[in-house]
DNA sequence: CCTCCGGATACCCTGCGGGTATGGCGATTG
DNA sequence: CAATCGCCATACCCGCAGGGTATCCGGAGG
C-alpha cells in the first residue's frame, strides 16, 4: 500500500487540531476509522508519527511529515486548478518570437496585456532575425512570431497587427532634428545605416527603393552587428530608418524625425502555424487583436 | 471525490507509454478499469486529457496535469523516505549556536562529518557571544551551543569537547614571532587586545589572571566590536590570546605564537538541554564525539 | 475510589476500484 | 472494397479497503 492524500489530510487534520476526535470531527467522519488508518500508516512506516499520552503531540518523525505533507496537498490543490484552466487556454506558456524593431513598444504592451488578463499564461519572448523567426516557426520552438516580411508558407496563418510610417533617426545634433520632419531627399548625400543586409533582405529591400526613388544617392553603411548596431551613427551626416513605434524609445544622443514621403505603411505581422491548436495561442492572438484595435494600430503614425 | 496519488500514477502513466494497454500493463491492472478511472477524472474536471484518436496523445490541459502531477508524485516518494530517516533523527534540522573561537577549526570540522554521514540532517549555524548563546539555549532557540564558559543550570547537559593550548596573536613584524614560541612574560609591558569584556566575562577573568601571575604588567585595549575585532593589531607591541585552533586560521597581516606557560587548557563544551529529545541532536553529539576522538582534541596542543 | 474524557479494539457493511467478456471504430492490407 | 487487426469503450460482476456503531480501557482530576 502506498501513502496517499487522505492520509496525508488525517495526519494533517490530527497534527493540527491535537486530537483524534476533534479531527474525525473536521474531518466528517468518526473517530475508530480514523485512529485505525493512522496506526496502519505507523504500521507501515514502522515510525510513530504522534505521541498521544498524556496528550497527542507530533514526533520529529511527525513533524518532517507533516512538512512534506502540507507542500504536497497545496500543490495537489493546484493540480485540478492550473488543469481547468489550461484546458480554456488560460494557463500555460507561449513562445513568442519577434524581430528587433517590436521591442520598443509593440512587443510590451502585448505581454503586459496578456499577462493581466490571464495571470496563468506565461509569455517566454526572444528576439531574432527573420530568417532565424523562419525557421524557429516551421519547427515549432515557437508559437507565434512578429515580423514584417516572413515568407508566405501554406501552414502559416498571419494577420497584420500595426501598420507604421517610416522614421529616421540621426544623432542628437544633426540639421534636421530642429524641424522633426522631413522629406527622404533631405538626407541626400547622407550615409544610410542599416542592419546586416543577408538578415533581412526585404526590408532592406523596401528602404532603398523608397530612396532610389527620390532620384538622389545615398552613402551605404551596413552594421556588422545584430540587433541595434546600427543606431550607433557616430556622426552628423548618418541616418537610419526604423518603425514610427520607435519614437521616444531610441538610444541616448540620438533623435527621430517624422518622414514625409508617401510610402506604404510598414507592416508588422503576426504568424503563426495552422495547425497550432493551442488554446493559450487562441488567447494571445485574441489579446493581441484587442490591444491594436484600442491603441490605434492599424493607421499609421 | 479528490484526485488522489493513484490517479496521477495512471494519467502519468498513459501520458508516457503513449497508450492506455500498455499502460495498464506497467500498471499491473487490465485496461478497461484504467480507462474507466480516467474517463471519471476527466468528467470530474470537466476538462480532456488525453486525444485518443487516431493516436493518444496528451492534451494542452494534459500536459500541465502530467507536469505538475511529476512533481507531487516525486514529493510523495520522497516523504516516505524522509519519514522514516527523521525517525531516526537522520533527517531534520539541528541548530547550533558558537562562539567565534570555534569558527576556526572546530565547527566546520563537525558540519562536515555531519553531511558526510548523513546528508538528510541540515546544520544551522549562528555564532553569538555567551550571554547570547544562554540565552538561546534557554529559549529552546538553539539546540546545542559550542561555548567555553556558559553559566551552570539545572537542565544543561555538557561535554568537553576540546582542550586547547593558548597561543598569542601579533602583527606578522613582531620581533618575537621568529622564535614561534614564548612565555607570558616575554610579552611585559605590551599591549594586551581582548574583545568587550561583558561579552565574555569569564574568558577575560582567565586570561587576565594568567598575565597577573606573571608578575609583570601589561596596557590594555578592548575591542568595542564584536568579532574578531581584537585582532586587527595595528602595531608589533600588541597581542591577543586565542584557542590553539586558530593557529594557521588567523588574518592576513598576524601570525601565532605558541605559549610556553604551564596553564590550565582552555576548554570548548558543547552544551545542550537535557529534556531535548530530538533523535538529530543525538547524531550530531555522537558524531562531535567521534570527530574529538579521531582528531585527539582532548590532548592540549 | 469514582468519574469522565479520549483513544483503542471488535465487528459489521457498503461502495469503490479492479477483473472478464465483448462491442465499436479507425487504420492497414491483399 | 472487404476483411482484419489494434486499441479503446461499455457492460456487468466481485472482493476488500475503508468507514460506521458499540464498547473497552487507561489516565487525570475531584
Amino acid at each position: 500500500m502506498a501513502i496517499d492524500l487522505r492520509l496525508m489530510r488525517y495526519v494533517l487534520a490530527v497534527a493540527e487540531e491535537g486530537g483524534f476526535q476533534r479531527a474525525a470531527k473536521r474531518l466528517v467522519m468518526a473517530q475508530p476509522p480514523l485512529s485505525r488508518q493512522i496506526r496502519n500508516l505507523e504500521r507501515e512506516l514502522g515510525v510513530t508519527l504522534f505521541e498521544r499520552r498524556p496528550t497527542v503531540r507530533l514526533t520529529e518523525a511527525g513533524r518532517v511529515f507533516v512538512e512534506s505533507a502540507r507542500t504536497i496537498l497545496a500543490e495537489s490543490d493546484r493540480l485540478a486548478e492550473r488543469t481547468v484552466l489550461a484546458s480554456r487556454g488560460e494557463y500555460g506558456t507561449i513562445r513568442v518570437g519577434y524581430i528587433y524593431s517590436a521591442v520598443f513598444e509593440t512587443l510590451p504592451r502585448l505581454v503586459a496585456a496578456t499577462g493581466r488578463s490571464h495571470p496563468g499564461v506565461t509569455v517566454y519572448v526572444r528576439d531574432a532575425w527573420t530568417p532565424e523567426l523562419d525557421a524557429a516557426l516551421l519547427a515549432d520552438t515557437y508559437d507565434l512570431v512578429l515580423s514584417r516580411d516572413l515568407p508566405q508558407r501554406p501552414e502559416y496563418r498571419r494577420e497584420t497587427l500595426r501598420r507604421e510610417r517610416l522614421v529616421a533617426v540621426v544623432d542628437e545634433g544633426h540639421p534636421l532634428v530642429r524641424h522633426g520632419r522631413a522629406g527622404l531627399r533631405d538626407f541626400a548625400g547622407q550615409r544610410f545605416c542599416h542592419p546586416p543586409r543577408h538578415l533581412a533582405p526585404d526590408r532592406y529591400h523596401f528602404m532603398t527603393t523608397a530612396l532610389e526613388r527620390t532620384g538622389e544617392t545615398f552613402e551605404r553603411w551596413e552594421s556588422p552587428i545584430h540587433g541595434l548596431g546600427h543606431l550607433d551613427l557616430g556622426d552628423r551626416r548618418s541616418f537610419a530608418l526604423v518603425a514610427g513605434s520607435a519614437v521616444g524609445q531610441v538610444p541616448v544622443g540620438t533623435a527621430t524625425i517624422a518622414i514625409t514621403d508617401d510610402l506604404p505603411a510598414l507592416e508588422l505581422q503576426m504568424v503563426w502555424k495552422r495547425d497550432n491548436t493551442s488554446a493559450t495561442l487562441e488567447i494571445f492572438i485574441d489579446n493581441a487583436r484587442g490591444v491594436a484595435h484600442r491603441e490605434g494600430w492599424n493607421d499609421p503614425a
